[in-house]
DNA sequence: AAATAATGTTTACAGTGTAAATATAGTAAT
DNA sequence: ATTACTATATTTACACTGTAAACATTATTT
């Protein structure tokens, strides 16, 4: 059954609040995303996210979630239509950059938020399932030396860089270092500069 | 002349200023820097900055600078006890790490306030000498193959890594990987992790 | 000594997140 | 069906925040 006008009930405020608030994401950026003006874009006032949410932290996480799902899924394509010959490490790398370039709000939102709660069920698992797929590849790597007593080096330097990487691009600290398409570079080039040998 | 009791002019506010934002910066957090914690903190109306700061981004961004200050004259310090024989580029990243370690909060304030006016010129020169510091060495590296054509992809690759892995380790999203002491590793932990063969 | 500049304070305003009290609508029980 | 109950939304209130304008005080310069 699908909405029509609206009604003192809304219906579905939990996913119109998450749509309101991934649309000013997007469009303004995350240091407007305030629980007010999420409240205001979905029509609702601003105490209604309370029933859904318990607070900012609450909604902000299950946005992250959200967004680590389908970041999840992106690396999954990208895995799914790669050629055996490929190395599967460097993919799920490019997969990573490539996410935060095209998402850099909502990558923000998810690594880099003081206002999420990495105790929330639905954010730990989503995040859980999406960053245990770089660590799968990583062990199969045989660019660095692999070590069974001590710390995983090759899985730490491995998601170290790309995620390096894509905080410094999208923080635009690279302009110096890439010129004016420091923040757009083709999934090509973006595997020139971090995997090329 | 040292001021003695406190009178209607303060004598020297800014350095008063930051000096309170440090404290609270290290002793609550980032997120409970606000501009009237600190001028409350200082003794003073919290009106008073604004003589002195245009804004709170003008206030943070000299925090940065200090900062910057600091994480270049470490850099140097490092470089400078060091053994002829060693790699130039390890020690530079780990003093990198080994100063998010130990600054956290300064470091998220350096590297990802949201706050911060990279056009300050103060900030601007404290950061591009501190990061010059990285790219002097990460050229004579014999790590990664130098292409003078393209992109600086020593520089970006190692640079990338250090940040990436300080910011992890900062967010406690190593845990998994690393154990209890993720954010407590020595030195030597650090350099095996990250640099060892 | 008077005028001016520098440096404070006070007051005000528009935001924010959160909580409590209240209103409305849908659901379950009688 | 009427009643009770639960879920959901609004209104109101409070304590914060950053910023700006008006005003007060002190230092400096003329």
């Amino acid at each position: 059954m699908t909405k029509s006008k609206p009604t003192y009930h809304h219906g579905s405020l939990p996913e119109a609040l998450l749509d309101a608030a991934e649309r000013i994401l997007v469009e303004e950026g995350l240091h407007k995303l305030s629980l007010r003006a999420i409240a205001r874009l979905a029509g609702v006032s601003h105490a209604a996210p309370k029933n859904h949410f318990e607070n900012l932290t609450g909604l902000l996480s299950a946005l992250a979630a959200r967004g680590f799902n389908r970041f999840g899924n992106e690396i999954t394509e990208r895995l799914e239509q790669a050629n055996s010959s490929d190395n599967k490490l460097k993919l799920v790398g490019l997969a990573y950059v490539a996410f935060a370039r095209d998402n850099p709000e909502l990558f923000l939102l998810m690594f880099r938020s003081h206002s999420l709660d990495y105790n929330n069920p639905e954010l730990g698992k989503a995040a859980g399932e999406a960053l245990s797929k770089l660590s799968a590849h990583s062990v199969n790597s045989s660019d660095i030396p692999k070590q069974n007593d001590g710390p995983p080096s090759a899985m730490i330097r491995s998601w170290s860089m790309v995620h390096g990487f894509a905080m410094l691009m999208i923080d635009g600290r690279l302009e110096v270092l890439l010129g004016d398409k420091h923040s757009s570079l083709s999934d090509e080039q973006l595997y020139e500069i971090l995997f090329a040998d």
